[in-house]
DNA sequence: AGGACGGCGTTTTTT
DNA sequence: ACGCCGTCCT
């Protein structure tokens, strides 16, 4: 009965217990449903007890999902289940063996506001000019090679990139030794730490590997280098590792996701078993076969047929418009025209590719009057009023949490100034002291002017009560003592800026949430691991998002607008990682058609202000990738088709026919729009032969190849992305390689 | 200690 | 064009 309603591929999936599996689930193919079912059908068959089973997340939604279904399904023995994030999980291990990297086990966990706090005093302490080199670079290096495994000694020297003159591995090496003296790790530490603790100590490790007799994995194609060395070792002993993922929906390659790890999971695990859940529960023929039209132009894909046995519905909607203002416009009149029909608000998403989109669309529903929500703004843990409440707590927790010092040590202000500061870092410095120590001796020592003397003293003091309390009050009252006697509460009181009133409910708001929480540290590990949106999803209201933010969600009818080349795909992106950058482009195309149930609607402007400046763009490439067949063009009058531009495409799954006009493939479409389309829909698949890796770019000296503007010629050199040519026509140049096409 | 001014960046975001 | 951040000046 646990099986019951599962289809043919998704009781394969389940029944597939042993050894490496990879579950290559498409969009809409009841993947949540498969995951749950194996984890209940290995413990319900006994072949593990819940506290052998690890199963792995990226986002705590997601984990959370997962364990309410688990519990559904199985009762109280999913307690006892390895079941979190990445992070979670790699926390929860690091704690144990801090001491292994040289941490306590009350180490802290760092936002990014500390990150970039300790980056900046490395900058300033390496003599490099902070307005040349950023912060915020650094740490996006750092990340990057985080994300790969690499510690400082093992980052190859030619990575060090243009930073600082080559300086950034030696940062990086101090800032790895900043944030162990004050005891403290960053996010990409957690799984960083747990690759050394593993790799340096065989004998925990084994512990580990001993444990885990089965391994499941969600959203593998989202995993980076560090997390898939992780899942290798633990799974090293029992081999039962299952990946479950999706190719075609690895959108994140920009913040260190490798989409080589689900290619070559079939050559790192040999023997490995692939199922493809392919049979769609969620959306229409028509809807389907647009978004496999599009995904058919990559190259790198592992290859899956989409298909559903439901019946036609309405043919995607393409709209050509003159500006943004128009594009609100018409979306705007197509929402009141489906709110007519009581088509529900709550289940109308409008996709973005960048945030400054969503504005042009509040201005219009704010003028019509239709409620909307705009997800992913800043999240409530990230607000500056809560960041510095927990900071208060994590100071009175661990003392030594310098960060947590100097962000609230003058907030509010209470006279202890850059002056005072300096010479407290320089007291610190000297004796090698957390920051609080350093202030007790500058006090007890007499060095200060008397009034930063007093403040500082009456601070550390308050420090210490808090301290002696937090033992015998409960952690919502400690809350609430430390916010009032540190003036902080009374701070927004008696500021009289408009969002003053605001920051305090959610001063409030944060009391509440502590509250569902056993103990202080408890809660400060849920805030530094589970950055959690505070509920959003309630009221009958147009959701507005990003293509990214929409990852795993799913709408009756979705609108794609802003489909233009330069902005969809973005010309960043193909600038910079040419094809692989375009194909992560086409990705979140079909990320973006795939959430929607029965109706797609996808817009293009001619004109778009951009950093404010007008710009005329081609409507999108992947627009002509849309097969015409399932799709109906609908352009504003005097706005004539636009002409192809970049790089159209040969790929079959296209518009019908060689013409580059649009306007013939639409009467063609037009044409033939009689003919009722199969329920399946075909997109090509690559080829597999034996542990073949499809291969993304790839361009070689020698291939034959066209470019829209240029024309034929041959690949005379390769670098990176950029290729030059010997065009027969246009002589020699230099192009990107998203814009050419293999002969 | 607070405001004015200048410079920069402006795709996507989780943990 | 605009907003945010950091610095500098008052």
């Amino acid at each position: 009965m646990l099986f019951a309603g599962l289809n043919e591929a998704q009781c394969r999936a389940v029944e597939a217990v042993d050894g490496a599996v990879l579950v290559l689930a498409g969009a809409g193919t009841g993947k949540t449903r498969v995951l749950t079912t194996r984890l209940a059908h290995i413990l319900g068959s006994g072949r593990a007890y819940p506290g052998e089973m690890l199963a792995v997340t990226f986002t705590n939604k997601a984990a959370r999902e997962m364990r309410e279904r688990l519990e559904a399904m199985i009762g109280r023995a999913a307690d006892g289940v390895w079941l979190g994030t990445f992070h979670a999980l790699a926390a929860r291990i690091l704690r144990r063996h801090a001491e292994a990297v040289g941490l306590n086990s009350n180490f802290t966990i760092l936002d990014t506001d500390d990150q970039l706090r300790l980056l900046k005093q490395i900058i300033a302490a390496a003599n490099l000019d902070e307005r040349r080199w950023p912060a915020r670079a650094l740490l996006g290096l750092i990340e990057r090679w985080k994300d790969r495994g690499l510690v400082p000694g093992k980052v190859p020297a030619g990575d060090a990139g243009d930073y600082a003159d080559g300086r950034a591995i030696a940062l990086y090496r101090a800032y790895q030794q900043r944030l162990a003296t004050v005891n403290a790790v960053d996010f990409g530490d957690l799984l960083l730490h747990n690759l050394t603790v593993f790799t340096g100590n065989p004998e925990i490790l084994a512990l580990y590997q001993q444990r885990f007799r089965y391994l499941l994995v969600d959203e593998y194609q989202d995993t980076n280098i560090a997390q898939y060395l992780w899942l290798r070792l633990l799974a090293q002993q029992h081999r039962n590792l299952c990946c479950v993922g999706d190719d075609d929906q690895s959108i994140y390659s920009w913040r260190g996701a490798e989409i080589g790890n689900i290619l070559k999971f079939e050559s790192d695990f040999p023997g490995a078993l692939l199922v493809r859940l392919e049979e769609n529960y969620r959306s229409t023929p028509e809807i389907l076969a647009a978004a496999a039209g599009v995904i058919a132009h990559n190259r790198g894909r592992l290859g899956k047929t989409l298909w559903t046995r439901a019946e036609g519905g309405e043919k995607i909607t393409v709209r050509g418009v003159w500006d943004a203002e128009q594009e609100a416009r018409w979306v705007g009149d197509e929402i009141e025209a489906l709110q007519r029909r009581q088509h529900p608000l709550k289940e109308i998403a409008i996709l973005v590719r960048a945030g400054f989109q969503t504005r042009e669309f509040e201005e219009r529903f704010i003028a019509l009057a239709l409620p909307y929500r705009v997800i992913g703004g800043p999240r409530f843990y990230e607000r500056q009023e809560i960041r510095d409440a927990l900071a208060y707590l994590r100071l009175v927790r661990q003392p030594s949490d310098d960060l947590a010092f100097e962000r609230i040590v003058n907030m509010p202000r209470r006279g202890i100034g850059t002056a005072t500061l300096q010479l407290l870092h320089a007291e610190a410095r000297a004796d090698s002291l957390p920051l609080v120590e350093a202030a007790r001796q500058l006090v007890a020592a007499e060095r200060l002017p008397r009034a930063a003397r007093n403040a500082l003293g009456a601070f550390l003091a308050a420090l210490d009560r808090w301290r002696a309390e937090a033992d015998r009050l409960s952690h919502t009252d400690l809350v609430q003592i430390v916010l009032d006697e540190s003036g902080y509460t009374g701070m927004w009181q008696a500021d009289n800026a408009p969002d003053s009133p605001g920051r305090l409910e959610n001063l409030k708001e944060l009391v509440v949430g502590m509250a569902e929480f056993e103990n202080l540290g408890g809660f400060l590990e849920h805030v530094s691991l589970v950055m959690d949106n505070a509920a959003n999803s309630s009221g009958d209201m147009v959701n507005l998002m990003t293509l990214h933010g929409a990852k795993g969600l799913e709408f009756d009818t979705v609108f794609l607008p802003g489909w233009e080349e330069g902005l969809f795909p973005s010309l960043r992106s193909v600038e910079q990682s040419g094809l692989k950058g375009l194909e992560e482009e086409r990705r979140l195309a079909y990320v973006g058609l795939t959430r929607a149930r029965r109706r797609a609607f996808i817009s293009f402007a001619a004109n778009r202000r951009i950093h404010g400046q007008w710009q005329s763009a081609a409507r999108s490439r992947f627009i002509d990738e849309l097969p015409a067949a399932q799709v109906e063009m609908v352009t504003e009058t005097g706005l004539g088709p636009a002409p192809v531009w970049g790089g159209g495409s040969t790929a079959s799954a296209g518009i019908a026919g060689a013409s580059p006009s649009w306007s013939a493939a639409w009467s063609h479409a037009q044409a033939g729009r009689t003919a009722r389309q199969p329920v399946l829909i075909e997109s090509p698949r690559v080829p597999r032969r034996g542990q073949e890796v499809p291969k993304i770019g790839g361009f070689a000296v020698g291939d034959r190849v066209f470019h829209q503007k240029f024309g034929y010629g041959t690949v005379s050199a390769v670098e990176d992305n950029k290729l030059a040519i010997d065009f027969e026509h246009a002589g020699d140049k230099k192009v990107m390689d998203a814009f050419v096409e293999r002969r």
